[in-house]
DNA sequence: GACCTCTAGCAG
DNA sequence: TGCTAGAGGTCA
């Protein structure tokens, strides 16, 4: 009697899983979870079996190949998560399970494209003759290989007509796992400084070259020693190709190092003793140790609600301790690794040897090493972004999700589209595990679910100051050798009894060292309690209405004055999302916009004189006319970070700036680059964007300057209230995390907006009863659910046709089913109604449960979001 | 994703 | 009539 294997093929298009027989010489060797090489169609693919079945649902199976490694299997909890993520966001099976595949190993079928040697053929259409010519060039190549050569563009079909004629030979291949070392390539000056200043003059043809190969060339010759590249590119502009050019006239020697640097090692204390708890966290520990040792599957989650710098992770430590003492594992989740160095240090130092971090610099081989090691028991803590959920550790007593508000816990590129904080939810439920959700600024539906009772509120609202160490020895360093050609050092006059206290006292300095308002309250055993930082509100029409025509207010060029000369350091935040430097004619008010992305305006970059679109990276040249008038009149206008930084420079010419934003980070490792230098002091002014309102830990910053608050605030998105009060808290608290104190200066056009309100007085529970008051009677969640639906066409008539269809089907089923608390809200274009050359077009359902309407109706192409983040 | 089948459109 | 491009369905 032979048993029937149901696998899922991995291949997340497909939906739904396929029936197989065993060959006689893997009889009863396989088990749900395996892995397993399947034939399918003409492809051989990856699957993973999901059971056994008597029946097949086919007359004629066909035989699994072969077991791909039989250590590597997935666990029953993943298999069950699998299941749960299928059907909460009605994604298929097989991009489920693709989730939870050991990296490296998930590779996906693809095809291989050699050239035979018979002449080429004449007058071909241009696309294949294209094709044709690449494989003429590099040799075989696989699909997704040709699909980064010709991006965007349907090759296939024309590919086909070669393969079909014999000039092209097409063989399926299943890739083998890559494994590379982990290097960071490195560049030195390589002549004497003076000699590399003379050549300054003459690196290249024209005026934007020569700019890149001398800014190079000046960041290495203040810097002296081996840097990242990364770094360099990030702070000078140039590409691997100026590199080159200097390394080969000889000034600058390449080099490659296996040192991954820590961004912060400099200044993180060296954790070797647990810190006892204030009064506020032991209460919140005794729930959640109650709840670690109630009876497996008792514990309803628990949302840990603290303030920016209130002592959450020494919770998250303490629970982590009790689960492995319990001799289960825990997943730890943080929003990226990159942008939180000092809270992955920390659990690494408390329990050396145990944890495997999951991180997007991990080669594949270290990647499959700790899913490896993990499945097999030797790590039981695992701490890394949103798929470090996936991690495979055979028994999870406790999932933490660490600023659980975070944008980037929401997969938003692919199917499935989940929620990390949603899954690990279901995951503790799963594996009866403890769940801990924490967040500064939890979001308006967590909170309701906490205050309702579904989940356990605890809360701290008071701010511990930790760091008088790690400040004490910074400003030690710092007072000793300052930094060449800078600004006042701070002398033992201005802080006094920080510089020389004993390292092990509390260092409560005397009130008239306390700089501006920050109260310290002296607490138990050696922790110290402080307010959140005042906020000062700067409402920028009276600037202008005073003459102030500058981005900064007066207030703010004050303060950032008085912070500079008392060698602190400041963080100048600039809301991008909805605003840029974009490009209008004085004469006509023509704006250019990208020519593929509608709507989307071009932002102007001063290094490479040129003009780009967010969306899709097209790029075009700053025009001298406009297009629309031919007017010469046509300017720049706008702020972005590079503009912030001029006004910095010129109001303040030896603040030493640095900016962190999309366009100095999109090279790996900058993160870590730029963190470390500002950690390090080697900047005053950090100006940057989104970044700077995830967990960073900078003791040195006493002020934080909001460039402008309200950008955001209009954009048409139930949660554009509470993304911008989120990122606007998250962003003040990044201020007086030390004895030193702290300020937050904000400037907006709308100072009486309920969520600017909120933010300037630190004020949680009032943004709170507005947005859930808002979202009552607008049905919104936590009142409703949301599905939203998008179809995607290059044709505009396509796109809206599509739309307007489905709608009409959407409308019968609503009528069939009687769903009369259903609303359908659309078909709409989308709010960017046009990306990357697509037309985009929308469908909301609103209702108690629009998912339950889709479940098992066929949506090809459409993309399906439940409870999306984003209705934009 | 790759392949197959079916159909509409079109030149001869 | 024969060819091709595009749509839609299937893969066990």
């Amino acid at each position: 009697m032979p048993t029937y294997l149901d696998i899922a093929v991995n291949m997340p298009q497909i939906s739904g899983s396929f029936h197989y027989h065993l060959p006689p010489e893997l009889e009863g060797r396989l088990h749900p979870g395996d892995l397993v090489i399947v034939p399918f169609g003409k492809q051989t693919v990856q699957g993973v079996v999901l059971g056994e079945v008597e029946q097949p649902a086919v007359p004629e199976t066909r035989a699994v190949q072969a077991i791909l490694d039989p250590d590597a299997s997935l666990t029953p909890a993943q298999m069950a998560l699998a299941r749960h993520l299928s059907e909460a966001t009605l994604a298929p099976l097989a991009a489920c399970v693709a989730l939870m595949l050991p990296p490296g190993l998930s590779q996906q079928a693809d095809t291989l494209y050699t050239l035979d040697t018979s002449p080429p053929p004449e007058n071909l259409p241009r696309l294949q003759q294209r094709l044709l010519a690449l494989l003429q060039k590099r040799g075989p190549l696989r699909g997704r290989q040709i699909d980064r050569a010709i991006p965007r563009v349907d090759w296939r079909p024309s590919m086909r007509g070669l393969v079909r004629r014999g000039w092209i030979t097409a063989q399926p291949v299943l890739p083998p796992p890559t494994i590379q070392p982990k290097h960071i390539r490195t560049a030195q000056l390589a002549v004497p400084p003076e000699q590399a200043e003379a050549s300054l003059e003459k690196l290249g043809r024209t005026e934007a070259t020569r700019a890149r190969r001398a800014a190079m060339l000046r960041a290495l010759i203040r810097e002296g020693v081996p840097v990242d590249v990364a770094w360099l590119y990030a702070e000078s502009r140039g590409k691997i190709d100026d590199l080159r050019y200097l390394a080969k006239k000889g000034l600058v020697v390449l080099g490659e190092s296996e040192v991954w640097r820590d961004p912060l090692e400099e200044i993180s204390v060296p954790w070797d003793k647990v810190p006892p708890l204030t009064r506020d966290q032991l209460a919140i520990w005794k729930t959640i140790e109650s709840g670690l040792r109630s009876p497996r599957g008792n514990t309803p989650p628990y949302l840990l609600h603290g303030v920016t710098g209130s002592g959450k992770t020494e919770i998250y430590l303490r629970a982590i301790a009790h689960t492995i003492q319990q001799g289960r594992g825990a997943i730890y989740l943080v929003p990226e690794i990159a942008l939180t160095p000092q809270t992955v240090r920390r659990i690494m130092a408390r329990f050396p040897g145990r944890v495997g971090l999951v991180h997007s610099k991990l080669s594949p081989g270290e990647r499959y090493d700790t899913w490896r090691r993990a499945r097999a028991g030797d790590l039981n803590i695992i701490v890394g972004p949103r798929s470090a959920l996936f991690t495979p550790l055979p028994d999870i007593g406790l999932i933490i999700v660490d600023e659980c508000h975070d944008t980037s816990y929401a997969q938003t590129e692919r199917p499935p589209f989940y929620h990390a904080r949603q899954a690990a939810v279901a995951y503790a439920r799963i594996t009866a595990a403890v769940c801990i959700l924490g967040s500064a600024t939890p979001g308006v539906a967590s909170m309701y679910r906490a205050r309702q009772g579904q989940w356990t509120l605890l809360q701290l609202p008071q701010r511990i100051l930790a760091h008088k160490d790690a400040v004490q020895a910074h400003l030690q360093r710092y007072a000793r050798g300052a930094p060449p050609g800078s600004r006042p050092t701070p002398s033992k006059q201005q802080l006094p009894g920080l510089l020389y206290r004993h390292p092990n006292r509390d260092a409560v300095p005397p009130a008239e060292h306390s700089p501006r308002s920050s109260p310290f309250h002296p607490y138990q055993h050696d922790a110290q309690t402080a307010d959140l930082p005042p906020v000062r509100l700067i409402d920028m029409r009276q600037e202008l209405k005073a003459g102030n025509r500058s981005i900064f207010s007066r207030a703010l060029q004050e303060t950032l004055g008085q912070t500079l000369e008392q060698g602190q350091q400041a963080i100048l935040f600039l809301n991008r999302r909805g605003t840029a430097t974009y490009v209008f004619c004085r004469d006509c008010g023509h704006a250019l916009k990208c020519p593929r992305c509608d709507e989307v305006s071009l932002t102007y970059h001063r290094e490479e004189a040129a003009l780009r679109c967010h969306h899709c990276g097209y790029r075009r040249k700053m025009p001298k006319k406009c297009p629309n008038c031919g007017s010469t009149r046509i300017r720049y206008y706008g702020t972005g970070t590079e503009q912030v930084e001029a006004e910095v420079r010129a109001l303040f010419p030896k603040a030493r700036t640095l900016r962190w934003d999309w366009d100095t980070t999109r090279k790996k490792g900058a993160h870590e680059i730029i963190l470390s230098h500002f950690a390090n002091h080697r900047a005053d002014v950090l100006i940057g964007t989104q970044m700077l309102s995830k967990g960073l830990d900078l003791p040195l910053v006493t002020l934080v300057g909001i460039v402008l608050a309200d950008v955001g605030l209009n954009l048409p998105d139930y949660r554009a209230g509470e993304r911008t009060f989120q990122v606007l808290s998250q962003v003040a608290g990044r201020a007086g995390r030390s004895v030193l104190g702290g300020q937050v200066v904000l400037q907006t056009f709308r100072p009486r907006h309920y969520v600017i309100q909120a933010v300037a007085r630190h004020d949680y529970a009032s943004f709170y009863a507005r947005e859930l008051a808002y979202r009552r009677e607008l049905g919104y969640p936590p009142f409703g659910r949301l599905v939203r639906l998008e179809y995607r066409h290059t044709g505009r008539e396509q796109a809206e046709a599509a739309a307007r269809a489905l709608a009409q089907r959407i409308r019968n089923w609503l009528r069939q089913e009687d769903r009369r608390q259903t609303e359908l809200i659309g078909p709409v274009p989308c709010f960017f109604s046009r990306l990357d050359n697509q037309y985009r077009w929308q469908i909301v359902l609103r209702g108690p449960d629009p998912v339950s309407l889709l479940r098992g109706k066929k949506l090809l192409d459409w993309r399906v979001e439940v409870d999306p983040v984003s209705l934009l």
